[in-house]
DNA sequence: TTGAAAGCGCTAACAC
DNA sequence: GTGTTAGCGCTTTCAA
């Protein structure tokens, strides 16, 4: 290694602390950790010469000879996603309270490297893991990763924001059907009944579980099924656009548009636009996820928003409960709000 | 501790597999890290234990004894900014390649944070800290902070996005204003002469540069410069929406606005929809940062770009270079390109 | 090529 | 209360 000059910043250990002390080094650790009672005397010295050197143990060696390294992995789809990246920092948040600190890595849609981030993970002694999006939102779970997480789970309690089949892992999950139900009910509450659907892929469990819920409502509410109201596609802006370009080449055009997320809704803002339409005066337009997506358009988007930093404390509660082997439900719900903004408004038709 | 459940899970060592490869620890050490030879059929046999149980070595115990963890921690300003999420997933995968992990942490503008999370990278033993935005984006660097970083640089590089007096770190900074003469260029080629910049704060480094070229650019065509032309404020939505009104509000109305960011160049759309003008017919809007906002909006925004890869790819390669003991330019700068959308036009005054 | 032994920095019995 | 000792799991001399 041609690296001496790193090594003129060489660490100080507890030793250093302990023998400038004139202590052994358990009583060090002791004072460090509030483990044992130190003699009042012989601890504030200790303090001060830890105080003197702005010493820190080294997390390594204590992750060693511990059990735990309060660390938290998160393995995340993708954070440039706003929806994401607010999850993500919620939880770091409120880790940080519970004196834990996170780790995080993008799966990026990528089952490999979801595989080899657990592994990661793993290899850094993580107490707990956090996946959040990727395989986990499947509708039909994908049998080598369940297998993979199993194995995970035998030694790391796995945490997942979708749903896992055949795989001991704890979920905290939206309830999505609900989000839905609140959406249908502000429309029809508004008049609407001629209402599309757009984006999102069926393979998807959020995407599967809120057409469910539409359907239900339409039904529920006496209003026929249109199969044409319904474009499915990805989850992005493009996807949104080309979806609703479709729909509004309907000779029955719908009154209101539900895109599957903020993305999706601002792409279907754009075709709204293009066609010379105004929102919500000519089409209403509700979306998912609520990011600052939602309000950074034009109109500001009426959105379903899920209290982010509700969900993700409950998200790190419960990594910190069942990596301390506590009992915790295997599933937990996140009761999403509706948010409405200036998109959404009466039907006049 | 209660936690009996996960002991179940005890993770398999070096020693088990040297066990029922019936070698030492040492020579599967040497087949784990390829680090000596070993007789290939040794080698063969041990592989095969390893495969066999997926054995990945502790990277704690191993961080510990070596000198170096490969991992690079990350600290952000917020994530949740999509020019940050973007620059850090381009950090994640250059450093995937690199064979490194990466670790993130986000400061959220709150200084204290910034130190103590330098604090836990430290006691992590990272190889290297990179640090963007915060403190670093200051254009008269924090005496304290400064002499944090100080200490910190002792024994880990440090690499910053921003500048650092008096403090040895290594910077990996965009040409703030070479992209300002890009975007002013263009303006400027297109006839406009009355150009407004909102946004941003002059303690900013990267925005009093970019309005330093500003002035450098008006003066230099002749253009006489318009105090009234340039509202500071933030780097959010609402900060362009309120300056750009201010400037709407003038009797001499600017022909472009440029903005100090994305967001704000959102709010400046919404000031100038709300003013009943056109974009770009009436009014030209030219943005930094090139993040996926730019492509939400309606109209697009011309934008300036950085391409965050190659930054990323930049800023890790420096991590890697540096916490090796190579010798690497203290100051390496990345070129903004700009991007061309919809937002802007002739104009025609 | 291979194994034994020491050590990385810290914690946790166990004695005193 | 406090020191001693023995690991935690891995790497790395040093011998053989």
């Amino acid at each position: 290694m041609e690296n001496d000059r790193l090594n003129a910043g060489k660490s100080i250990t507890i030793y250093d602390i302990a023998e400038e002390a004139g202590v052994s080094a358990s009583t060090v650790s002791r004072v460090l950790n509030g483990s044992a009672s130190v003699r009042k005397e012989k601890k504030d010295r200790i303090q001060s010469i830890i105080d003197k050197y702005n010493f820190k143990p080294n997390a390594l060696a204590k992750g060693l000879s511990d059990t735990a390294t309060k660390t938290i992995g998160i393995i995340a789809a993708d954070v440039r996603n706003p929806y994401y990246s607010a999850l993500f920092v919620a939880c770091e948040i409120a880790a940080e309270k519970a004196g834990y600190s996170v780790g995080l890595a993008n799966s990026l849609g990528v089952k490999e490297r979801e595989q080899s981030q657990l592994d990661l993970l793993l290899q850094q002694k993580v107490d707990a893991i956090i996946q959040m999006g990727g395989r986990v939102d499947d509708l039909i779970t994908d049998d080598a990763y369940a297998e993979k997480v199993r194995s995970v789970c035998a030694s790391t309690p796995v945490i997942v924001t979708g749903k896992l089949d055949k795989a001991p892992v704890h979920r905290v999950v939206i309830d999505e059907a609900e989000g839905m139900s609140l959406v249908m009910e502000h429309l029809i509450g508004l008049g609407h009944s001629k209402i599309a659907l757009v984006g999102g892929e069926m393979r998807v469990a959020s995407t599967f579980y809120k057409y469910q819920r539409y359907q239900e409502k339409l039904n529920a509410h006496g209003i026929k099924v249109n199969g044409e109201y319904v474009v499915n596609g990805s989850y992005d802006p493009e996807s949104g656009y080309d979806a609703t370009n479709k729909i509004l080449a309907l000779k029955d055009r719908p009154t209101a548009i539900i895109a599957i997320n903020d993305f999706a809704a601002s792409g279907a803002l754009r075709s709204i636009r293009e066609h010379g339409l105004r929102v919500p005066e000519d089409i209403s337009v509700v979306s998912f996820d609520n990011t600052y997506i939602a309000d950074l358009m034009s109109p500001k988007l009426t959105s379903i928003d899920y209290n982010y930093d509700k969900y993700g404390q409950k998200l790190i509660d419960t990594a910190v409960a069942v990596s301390a082997g506590k009992e915790v439900e295997d599933l937990q719900m996140v009761e999403p709000v509706l948010v409405i903004r200036d998109s959404t408004g009466a039907c006049y038709n």
